[in-house]
DNA sequence: TGAACTACTTAGCCTCGCTAACTATTCCTC
DNA sequence: GAGGAATAGTTAGCGAGGCTAAGTAGTTCA
């Protein structure tokens, strides 16, 4: 049936096509009550799993430039979520951290958040939910090579 | 290790952060001299797998509401890729079909369009690539769930 | 025949990437 | 230790590509 079952720019197109129609049902999920882009809502999980971190390491995380960070963190200071500080060993850094009320929101919205991928991944089966598991790990490798 | 291995919200965090951070990626490796988005690119892969569509069901295929449909078809008609016809039975609808141009850029195309996740792919093992396969397949119907 | 419905388009907004150019700080060399 | 290069972040502004609301043209049906 496939000419070439192991042929890379075939698995590419395919893949491609996959991960980028997800991405955008996944963006079109997301919670309405917490007005925040995917992007900050991905901040948000970075400092809580990790700490504090710099804007530039956020934005190398994120695989984004540095401007579009600062917006980023910008958005999550307005609302009162992270606190920007000055790194006293160096003076250019700035160390963004979650505030109470983002730790708070973060721990509450953390089971919320995920609430429609999780749904349909329970409609798997475990061997499925598997796969993805495992894919997942691959699909992070390639997103940062 | 993992406290609930196959926990449904667990996975789902992995996969979103993956799957944004992979779709992210993606994009920025596109190819610079066809300026087209991804969204018109995955609209011509379409028209060229299953040929001519409406305006509303090229919408619904890729998940997106029909002004931005609109939109992304007249970029593609501008660049003489694609032709829009009236549909003779029901004057309402817009039929979209490849030019012949467009088909020869679809076809050359084809295979360069990939080829930054080709080669990533390339460096993974054959069970990687077929682990892949399998969760692309998942991944799609996620998406259109 | 005219009201309701449907398919698409137009207008205009918003998010969130980006680059270019700027400021502030640190580092390195003489 | 003064001065230029390098680094971290910010500001300004652009562009892609989603969206909703409202408008137009064609179809259906009472």
């Amino acid at each position: 049936m496939t000419p070439t079952p192991d042929a890379p720019a075939e698995l590419a197109s395919v893949l491609r096509i996959a991960v980028v129609r997800l991405s955008r049902r996944i963006r079109s999920e997301r919670d309405p009550e917490l007005d925040l882009g995917l992007g900050a809502l991905s901040v948000l999980g970075i400092l809580h799993r990790e700490g504090a971190q710099t804007i530039g390491s956020l934005a190398e995380t994120e695989r984004v430039r540095p401007p579009s960070m600062t917006r980023t963190v910008g958005c999550l200071v307005d609302r009162g979520l992270v606190v920007r500080n000055k790194n006293a060993d160096d003076g250019r850094q700035v160390v963004v951290e979650l505030s109470e009320e983002g730790w708070r929101v973060v721990e509450a919205e953390r089971r919320r958040r995920n609430a429609w991928l999780a749904r349909q991944l329970a409609e798997l089966t475990a061997d499925e939910r598997d796969l993805l598991r495992r894919a997942s790990d691959l699909l992070g490798r390639l997103a940062t090579a």
